[in-house]
DNA sequence: TAGTGGTCTAGACCACTAA
DNA sequence: TAGTGGTCTAGACCACTAC
């Protein structure tokens, strides 16, 4: 009392109620379990229902919580380890970790794609290239989407291939892109927000947070194919390792 | 027209907002420029405030904008990439790569971390750890921030240290470290939001949504020593380049 | 002091899920 | 059909910045 001036630099309440709601997760509730409902929990805090709303979001953003529409508020269990990078380079599709092919069409990239495959083989810039989709599953639960980009000039074989869409075709370019004699890759990772194809094949509401994976694979004459990844953002933690060893625990469970 | 069921799954407002703000940013707007203020876009668009708030949220968490209260909301610069494993294994501190020591205490370090020291060398639960802060600056631009735990039995020859605080005792305990042979490091990114420290460090507000970190450092005797460096997520692109080349596009500026 | 973004309220209605 | 989270509104006040 006094002069403590406690709450002269009053945090927000969303805040406050965050910091509560996390401990009450430590606590009180075990992985899986139903909160009360938005409208109780408001009531309880004596807050309206947008200010425990952002609170939520927050702990959701931090993988504490799940939210799905029509069935409740659970405790979201720690977030799996996806490993990213963890055997020097290949090409995608060349181990069995989880990715699988879903489609392969021919259209003309996003300009960013375009920019990142300037430096390839006999690119030109509104050429359609080769664009294969996959997704990832680990744990049952699906945890990315990706979409290859390969242009034509770099897997010539491709113009004979007899699979017209489907499966079938996506591993058929894998194949081909396989042949080839990977040089080296790089990657990037940002954050992003789910499109809407990308929310649907993730089982998430569009524009929900993901991290967005990027890596350019190179042969000795440029950049011969670019991925952009997309992994939920509230279940994953990318991994990449140079040893084998696995993280096992969040980084930061309760700081 | 006739059957065209044009809008009868109608997506949100917000989410239509967004998109036709991305593509005024895209068509009319410099980097740097500034927007009008958030009751007259509202106006502008026929919607409530948080309606265009929510919308202005979306595009700030992929990095297009930029808000600072008091000030208004500014078109962001393309994210920068800040390389983070680059160059095989090395120390913290062994390269002038913009990070910059700030501190080093001695404390009990967080569970999460204690779990992952587990591994090392005589390591108590809850025993004190070196704690050195550091931040990372690129571009003039603080980007991250960053503690380094380092348990007192990775590193004897620190109890005689002289410094016994500030910068000066940050640089006395990465020296002591970089006299261990590294045997091997791993890493993991998730996405985390900001707590308060490292909120003020970066000059955000706290529970903004940052890129974390983990490494693990490995000797021959087990985990020596772990860092969890916060990145700001809106401005920050990472990259992990096996070769020396640099992504300097951002991986999806208009899908 | 004027203008900005940040927080908060008390409602309303909608979309979805499961019984 | 009942109950959940998702969207939206029209206000109010506060904290901060720059003049």
């Amino acid at each position: 009392m006094g002069t403590t001036q406690l709450e002269s630099v009053p945090e927000p309440k969303y805040w406050h109620l965050k910091t509560v709601l996390s401990e009450a997760l430590d606590q009180d509730f075990a992985v899986g379990e139903v909160l009360p409902n938005e409208r109780e929990l408001a009531a309880r805090f004596g807050v309206a229902r947008a200010t425990l709303r952002q609170a939520l979001e927050q702990l959701e953003l931090e993988g504490r919580l799940q939210r799905r529409r029509g069935v409740g508020t659970t405790v979201a269990p720690p977030r799996v380890g996806v490993a990213v990078g963890s055997t020097g380079h290949s090409w995608p599709g060349e181990s069995a970790d989880g990715w699988e092919a879903v489609d392969a069409v021919e259209a003309v990239a996003p300009a960013a794609v375009r920019a990142l495959l300037a430096a390839g083989p006999g690119f030109a810039a509104d050429q359609p290239v080769h664009t294969v989709r996959r997704t990832r599953v680990t744990q049952g639960q699906a945890v990315a989407a990706e979409l290859l980009y390969v242009p034509a000039g770099s897997v010539p074989g491709l113009s004979a291939i007899d699979a017209p869409t489907g499966p079938a075709r996506a591993r058929a370019v894998l194949r081909e892109l396989q042949r080839l004699t990977l040089d080296g890759q790089d990657r990037s990772v940002e954050l992003g927000s789910a499109r809407a194809d990308d929310a649907k094949e993730l089982d998430r509401l569009p524009g929900a947070p993901v991290l967005l994976v990027t890596t350019r694979y190179f042969t000795a004459e440029g950049t011969a194919a670019v991925s952009v990844a997309t992994y939920r953002a509230d279940t994953c933690r990318l991994t990449f390792g140079d040893s084998g060893v696995e993280i096992t625990a969040p980084a930061r469970a309760a700081s």
